[in-house]
DNA sequence: GGTAAGAGCAACCAAATAGTTGCATTATCG
DNA sequence: CGATAATGCAACTATTTGGTTGCTCTTACC
C-alpha cells in the first residue's frame, strides 16, 4: 500500500532529495525511524528510553525527520505521538533505484563500445 | 549486473548505513554522483566545471563520497579520475526497501487487529 | 628544459549540527 | 486542588561541515 505505486512522481529533481538523505544520515535518526516503523506510533519519552542521550536531543532529531517528511506527530492528551510516514522514504528509495538504473545503462553502453572496437 | 543480486548481505546493522545516507545528503554531492553515474569516470577539474564552488571544495565532497564507498578514484597521468561505485548505493537502496517492507508488515498487522476487535 | 595544467596540502573561517541544562507549560489522576 | 508525568522553550557549548585562499608538487608537452 505504501510502496508499489506506479511511477507517478512529477520528476522532482535529484537534488531535492538531499534533505531526506541528510535526515537519514545519522545513526540515532535511523534507529528512530526503524523503531517507529516496527513499533508503530510512540511518544518522545518512549523513544528516549534505552538511548544514552537526553529527551531534548531526541526531540531535535524528530524535528529533523519531520522536516524531511519522514515522520509525523499527533497530539494525544499530554503526549505527542510520532509515527512513520512512508511517502518520502519510498520516493528516496526510487531515486536510488533510478540512479542505479542509469549506471547500469551507461555500463552496458560502454561494454558495447568496447566490444565493437577491440584493441 | 550491479543491481539485482540475491540478498546475500551479511545483515549489516541498519545504523551502519548512516554514513552513506549522510554522504548523499548534500545537493552538490548528489549532483556529483549523478554526473559520474551518467558520464562515467571524470577528473576533478571536469567535475568542478559548471559549478560555482572551488576545485578544493569538489575535492572534499569527493572525499566524503569515497569515504562512504560511493565513488572510487584512479590515477592516470597527472589526472585523477573518479568513478561511481554502485555497491554501497545498491545496499542503501535495499535498506530503504527493507524498512518499507517492515512498515507494510506492521501496518497489515495493525489492520488485522483493528478488524478483529471493532469499537 | 621551461611552462602550464592538474592536483595535493594546510591553515583558516563561518555556519550548521548535536548535544546539554534550566525552567515553564500542560494534562492526568488521586 | 495538588503532585507528577510529558512536553515545550530558550540559551549555551563544542564539534563538524562546507567553503575559502595560498603555496607546493608532479606531469604533459612544445
Amino acid at each position: 500500500m505504501s510502496t508499489r505505486r506506479k511511477s507517478n512522481a512529477k520528476a522532482k529533481s535529484l537534488q531535492s532529495f538531499a534533505p531526506v538523505f541528510a535526515a537519514l544520515g545519522d545513526e540515532m535518526r535511523l534507529r528512530l525511524v526503524a523503531a517507529l516503523c516496527v513499533g508503530g506510533a510512540m511518544s518522545i519519552t518512549q523513544l528516549t528510553y534505552g538511548t544514552d542521550i537526553s529527551r531534548q536531543a531526541i526531540t531535535k532529531h524528530l524535528g529533523v525527520l519531520a522536516a524531511a517528511g519522514l515522520v509525523r506527530d499527533i497530539k494525544v492528551g499530554r503526549e505527542r505521538l510520532w509515527e512513520f510516514e512512508p511517502m518520502q522514504l519510498d520516493e528516496a528509495r526510487r531515486t536510488l533505484e533510478l540512479i542505479g538504473q542509469q549506471w547500469d545503462h551507461a555500463l552496458s553502453k560502454l561494454k558495447l563500445a568496447v566490444e565493437s572496437n577491440p584493441t
